[in-house]
DNA sequence: GCCGTTAGTTACGCGAAGGTAACCAGTTTT
DNA sequence: AAAACTGGTTACCTTCGCGTAACTAACGGC
């Protein structure tokens, strides 16, 4: 998304989804929840997004500041990404989103289990 | 959307998005709010939407239980949507998102004025 | 000196999503 | 008899989102 058409739209609904439109950004969003994670660990979760477009919306996501990206001057390199408070408002409209699809609410448990070999993607 | 590998994750927010993901499904849910609105009524308003995809997208969330179409065997044809109650379970989550993105409301705006030349996309 | 590590970037190309425009049915209007 | 109205459908073509794979930087370990 991103389309300018979009974003200069009247109706806000369409703004809106000209910044959280797009196959990927609510399920890093929702992926993310309140933890830090790192880059590498974003790419192994939600393996269904290539590299190369995780990057893209990450970098979107923290120009909407959305999201945080923090890199340390370390060896090897390391970035972690966590949601800003706006990203943080997110979660709970997410969470009722998920609840109105499907009757489990496997998003808490994702963000719960994180460690445990889910496979949130 | 409607992608397989979305549908069958195990993660909620990836197959919400399998039903909900896509440029205009949220917006065309969003527009119908309470009203029964007929189908050219939609092509007008939602004027971004070429007619083709239009129709595809509306059959896609007739599928999907989220919106109701009524033909009439009238001449000239006549055809309304309007939501179903699982669509109209989603309003407030809209709502919510609008209000996240942007200060002002417009989507119940939207739907109040909705005789008055607004243009939602 | 070569490999491995992380977090990317870049070039390339496919396939699906989406736009445009023509066409259809069935009846009233001119 | 032709045009117009509504709600589509269809063919055709273009665009762009996305995936793959190769490449980079900068350092530690062997």
């Amino acid at each position: 998304m991103r389309d300018a058409a979009f974003c200069t739209s009247s109706c806000t609904m369409t703004r809106t989804m000209g910044v959280l439109g797009g196959k990927w950004k609510l399920i890093i969003i929702s992926y993310l929840g309140q933890r830090r994670v790192r880059f590498g660990q974003l790419a192994q979760r939600l393996s269904l997004i290539s590299r190369k477009v995780l990057t893209e919306q990450l970098k979107e996501l923290e120009e909407d500041g959305i999201i945080r990206r923090e890199a340390f001057a370390e060896l090897p390199p390391r970035v972690d990404y966590s949601l800003t408070e706006r990203g943080l408002a997110l979660l709970p409209i997410l969470d009722q989103l998920c609840a109105w699809h499907g009757p489990v609410a496997p998003v808490e448990e994702v963000r719960q289990t994180a460690g445990a070999g889910q496979v949130p993607a």
